[in-house]
DNA sequence: CCGGTTGGTTACGATTTGGTACCTACTGGA
DNA sequence: TCCAGTAGGTACCAAATCGTAACCAACCGG
């Protein structure tokens, strides 16, 4: 079994995780930091979320925002202008998230916090 | 920059997403399974453990052990018995993502709901 | 003394991943 | 006229990843 596909192990006796889906979506690499701005600081043109990223390459943020699109977490509007205009925006599903990463974020803050002390004190000895 | 560690873009425009470094620790191979099958039978044994994920190499399952050990989210008991006899068990730092992970499991299983009913719409058509 | 058990480790190798460089097509500015 | 910017697409290539298979240590039962 190739190790990213879920498992789909009918009868096997492990059990299947949930959330498994939603995970393996927001684990993709770099796409914390693409929803993260799009929710900070909301819709955006390809350009702007490139930059405001900051390293990654276009190859790769084409490649996320598409995978996102077809999760139904990201909208892309294209304007057909000249020079082209795309903006890209979350979508009400991707909203349906906001609590549950709040927490997460709130408990991410609180651990960095402790381990920043537990270092500080070690540091100190 | 190589594309998993965390960018610490220190003054360069783009915010630093604070559950990085979270999603990063779940979001490894396996993982989820894994911290899965803790949370729903308590604390195993790796031979208990791997044969419930059923797939993984003991390689990878060690691996992601030490991970997760490193991170303070897994504890291992090591018995030096013949033969040894480990058990692996959730911490209680792993427990406060216990909400989290559980409201995760709910949007999880709604969006599963809703796609399989959309499928089955479409199928009808 | 041979095999079985547990919990690994190590070497090798194929696959996947993700970055770099280069391409589009069009326009506006110097 | 030449260059820059916009939103990508494509080819290539090096590096990381992950599975497989082999090995190990220690002891016990037969």
């Amino acid at each position: 079994m190739s190790p990213h596909t879920s498992p789909e192990h009918g009868k096997e006796g492990g059990a299947v995780c949930p959330m498994d889906y939603i995970l393996r979506m927001l684990m993709g690499p770099w796409t914390t930091y693409i929803v993260y701005n799009l929710r900070t600081f909301g819709p955006q043109r390809f350009g702007e979320l490139k930059r405001r990223v900051g390293g990654i390459s276009a190859k790769m943020l084409t490649e996320r925002l598409r995978t996102l699109e077809g999760a139904g977490l990201v909208r892309r509007d294209y304007e057909p202008t000249i020079p082209p205009k795309v903006t890209y925006s979350l979508t009400h599903r991707a909203h349906e998230l906001d609590e549950v990463l709040d927490k997460l974020a709130q408990v991410a803050r609180r651990w960095q916090a402790e381990d920043a002390a537990a270092r500080t004190l070690k540091a100190a000895e």
